[in-house]
DNA sequence: TGGCGGTTACTGCCTTGACAGCTATTTTTC
DNA sequence: GAAAAATAGCTGTCAAGGCAGTAACCGCCA
């Protein structure tokens, strides 16, 4: 477990086959395709994935988004703001803690919401053609698995999934 | 082959364990990862990404460097810019098909992005840890195999990485 | 030969995310 | 209880990518 059996030689790193290059090709063209699925409801991918996650909860606040999505304070409370402008979420001054704003989805953001997630499902599915479940299920596990290895070697800022 | 036993539900789906969260954390964490670990070089991970690409062909064009990476001709243009005013690359217009302007990289360019090569293996080898190489490959293998799924749907722009 | 579509590279313009700095508030420490 | 540290959110500034539009150029086909 404490040692690492892949050795990655650099002469042969770095090409089409190499991690990296398979999972930020694979980001791109997934955000992508989001995107254009998206576009008839004036929302970005970015903006989709944000409204997918706040509304895993019925509260939540920037600051978990933030440790959530790996955005910045500065970068959330713009995206909140455009957010907000579309009537998805609203902002709402917590009582207990007067630092904190709570976020809560309106009714229409619940509504885009569900059809985000609808569409997310659509265009995500012909991509795992020829796949079987276990395959599915395998990939997952394996990108977990370097995922955490990923958490746990990264600076701070951790945040496992919970908060 | 044709039919595609897996199928998402929206319920279940955008949450912590989706194939589109783990990609896109996984990318995150890896661009910062190499971003802090080519800190010292005054070269960002976008950058190196670039060099590693383009040095694996003598000479190569910005529109073949557009098609592999996904950037658009005007943001390539602009990242050629920057590394050729760090004096990695070199543009040298082509005499067969004046439209084309050949990119080459300089010596110092050959120097830099092997190093990068090298800190990119440095920076992936922990976060492999736990891996066997045979679990390495498998997950690749599987990566691959969405990612053809997804260069397949995309609307146009394919690129099999060859070129 | 000359037009027409497609390609290559470049240039404004806009959006958006990162970074640093700030205020207000809470929590910790003494 | 007061000072210090930490946290939440906001703003200014900058960097960088996407999109649209442009000019030069190639290949094709009549």
């Amino acid at each position: 477990m404490s040692t690492n059996p892949v050795r990655l030689d650099p002469h042969d790193y770095g090409h089409e086959d190499s991690l990296g290059f398979l999972i930020s090709k694979l980001k791109g063209l997934m955000m992508q395709a989001l995107e254009a699925g998206l576009a008839d409801l004036d929302i970005t991918a970015a903006q989709g994935v944000i409204l997918i996650r706040l509304g895993r909860e019925p509260v939540s606040t920037a600051a978990a988004l933030c440790r959530h999505s790996g955005y910045d304070t500065g970068s959330m409370t713009r995206m909140i703001d455009r957010l907000e402008d579309k009537g998805f979420i609203a902002r709402e001054r917590s009582t207990e803690d007067r630092r904190v704003i709570n976020l809560k989805m309106t009714e229409s953001g619940q509504v885009i919401r569900a059809e985000v997630l609808k569409r997310a499902c659509e265009m995500m599915e012909p991509r795992l053609e020829g796949f079987s479940v276990d395959e599915f299920v395998l990939l997952k596990s394996l990108l977990r698995r370097v995922l955490d290895n990923a958490v746990r070697l990264a600076p701070s800022e951790q945040d496992g999934g919970g908060e």
